[in-house]
DNA sequence: TTGTAAGCGTTATCAC
DNA sequence: GTGATAACGCTTACAA
């Protein structure tokens, strides 16, 4: 109403864009300049409570919503989260994922994720992808990292928050918990119901796998118990089939064997089909602890015991991190959180 | 090595910007314009064999990566898909999910992934915030769109694929299987078992639900068998331990009942630990059959009947079609990749 | 507190 | 086939 540029007053300037009202439009709107939109919508404490009125108004007026891509390029911060997982499909990630996409929520972040498939390669090449679109932040659950996808990820000057271990030393954050603890607990958990010929099967052997393998080692050790021929393993991913197989295959090659750790859930429960359908009394026979405690351990027949692992915090946690990071206040390098031992019929001999 | 502008070398010009070289640095280097390393980039045919060696040349010795943001803005279409799903810890979602990202994989194509939580509101919410980004396309699993969110997908004028159903009118394209149909054959199935008390227990009851349930009845009813009574149902997230639950609570109201269509595996599985713990012979007091078919149902003990769907397929296809069109072929409006029944011994009465 | 000017790195447009 | 120029829509740097 009050100035009036030398253009008439339809907006579509010169040649390319789509219709929707650019920052332009709501500075002449407001009789302000385009800065000063752009500062009452990231900043409204930095301008004037007249003219922040004014600014609102024409937004509301115009439905005016920022492009974030012109933004991104001009400030060269996006503001998406780039999350890199192994799989997609594993239910321990989809827990994690779900963690970060709840803590997420009302925040204007987006996630773009990648899926490394649990390749330290594929997850270099993604870093390198992500970071090309200047995200506001990484979370990576990836596998043990290169010492280039290290060093990219150091130099990139974002947030980058490491989840599932405790293992490695932290490029900026860390949260996870002990694997190798978790595997010991399990085993410690075996013998101390008196189990004594305990198995461990395991799929896929990523990193992670090992370090659970590492620490049922270790338990068997110190209760002198250790015999290699106990572990069965294979490198095919996780499955409920394969829970049922190596079961097979482990109680083939040691009939003895009296108890079972499994490397995670599905084989737990694969586990212990394999025992009903071969009518293997469980606990009795064969006592039987995964890994993870996914919900349907508590209900299974009998209850799985398991190690409860806080995956839906640890996505959660993650967020928290990098929101509290990017307000600019002193954040943790490393949060350990822990797991808990869950133990159920599977595993009480004394029924 | 020939021209030489009047710059020194170092190519940092002016104010803002990080080290990484653009295309100008790329284009000086090679000794033509920027556009046509552009183009040498984007359409390598559309260049001289001379021009496009120098310009591969240059960009290999400048480690040059284009930038995605700058890209987006100057093209008004950024590389990103954006995928809308109602849950993310859903096995169902998952698998889906991951033939999405197979079929990506090689493609520049990025994913940026939105949760509805089953909520047509967060889904129109989530679609403009997506449509904002200027995605090469969308996929939505989502819930029935509100007529809102239709308009703004209709108008956006990208590519938009909706998921796992056949049952509304396409937006632009559409690649599922009926849901009604499935419900349906799944209870036919049961019926043709030899079971004529057929339970229906189903969870969270989202509209895909309802339509299993539709066809639940619509087999009940030609049967001459609908009894509302034997259908439990709750607005409660799907669980494994709410199967046991709903079963529980099914044959308290309905003691006759001898088989029960689980609205999806979970459910079922609860159902068969339930029965399980309760001494219920399956298949021959209670007849199990449930729906998606999940890897677990063929192992489990008795192994599980069930409707086979084709989640990962419908992933896969989504992004096919996507490519096709983003490639400027015809393509189908409506894709209907079916299901299969799968019968197993929880059904199967004359063990 | 507000504004001016310049630029972020790329591509569309149109001319040669 | 190749290039000069002007956007794309926003924010940083600096000045007033």
């Amino acid at each position: 109403m009050k100035k009036g540029e030398n253009e008439p007053e339809a907006r579509k300037s010169n040649r390319r864009g789509g219709g929707r009202p650019t920052i332009a439009d709501v500075a002449r709107l407001a009789d302000v300049a385009a800065i000063t939109v752009s500062r009452a919508l990231r900043h409204p404490s930095r301008v004037s409570a007249e003219l922040r009125t004014k600014i609102d108004d024409a937004v509301a007026q115009l439905g005016y919503v920022p492009d974030p891509i012109a933004r991104a390029l001009a400030s060269a911060r996006s503001d998406v989260v780039g999350v890199l997982v192994p799989s997609l499909t594993n239910v321990v990630f989809a827990d994690v994922v779900k963690g970060i996409y709840d803590q997420l929520r009302g925040s204007s972040l987006q996630i773009q994720m990648g899926n490394t498939h649990y390749s330290a390669l594929e997850e270099e090449r993604l870093v390198s992808v992500f970071l090309s679109q200047k995200p506001s932040a990484l979370i990576v659950a990836g596998i043990d990292p290169t010492t280039a996808t290290r060093k990219m990820l150091a130099n990139s000057g974002c947030p980058v928050v490491q989840i599932m271990e405790t293992s490695y030393d932290p490029i900026d954050m860390l949260v996870g918990f002990s694997h190798f603890d978790g595997g010991r607990e399990a085993t410690r958990h075996l013998i101390d119901s008196g189990y004594r010929r305990i198995g461990f099967i395991g799929a896929r052997m990523d990193p992670r796998t090992q370090r659970r393998l590492a620490g049922y080692r270790r338990a068997m050790e110190d209760a002198d118990l250790f015999d290699p021929a106990l572990i069965t393993t294979t490198p095919t991913p996780s499955s409920v089939t394969l829970g049922g197989q190596l079961l097979a295959d482990a109680l083939g090659r040691t009939p003895d064997m009296d108890a079972i750790f499994c490397n995670n859930d599905d084989l737990a429960l694969g586990a212990l089909f394999e025992c009903k359908r071969s009518s293997i009394q469980v606990p009795q026979r064969l006592g039987i602890c995964g890994f993870n405690d996914l919900e349907m351990m508590a209900v299974a027949f009998p209850t799985l015991s398991s190690i409860r692992t806080p995956r839906y915090a640890i996505g959660q946690r993650a967020v928290q991190l990098l929101q509290e990071r990017l307000a600019d206040k002193k954040v943790d390098t490393i949060t350990d959180l822990g797991f808990e031992l869950r133990p159920r019929e599977s595993t009480n001999r004394i029924v």
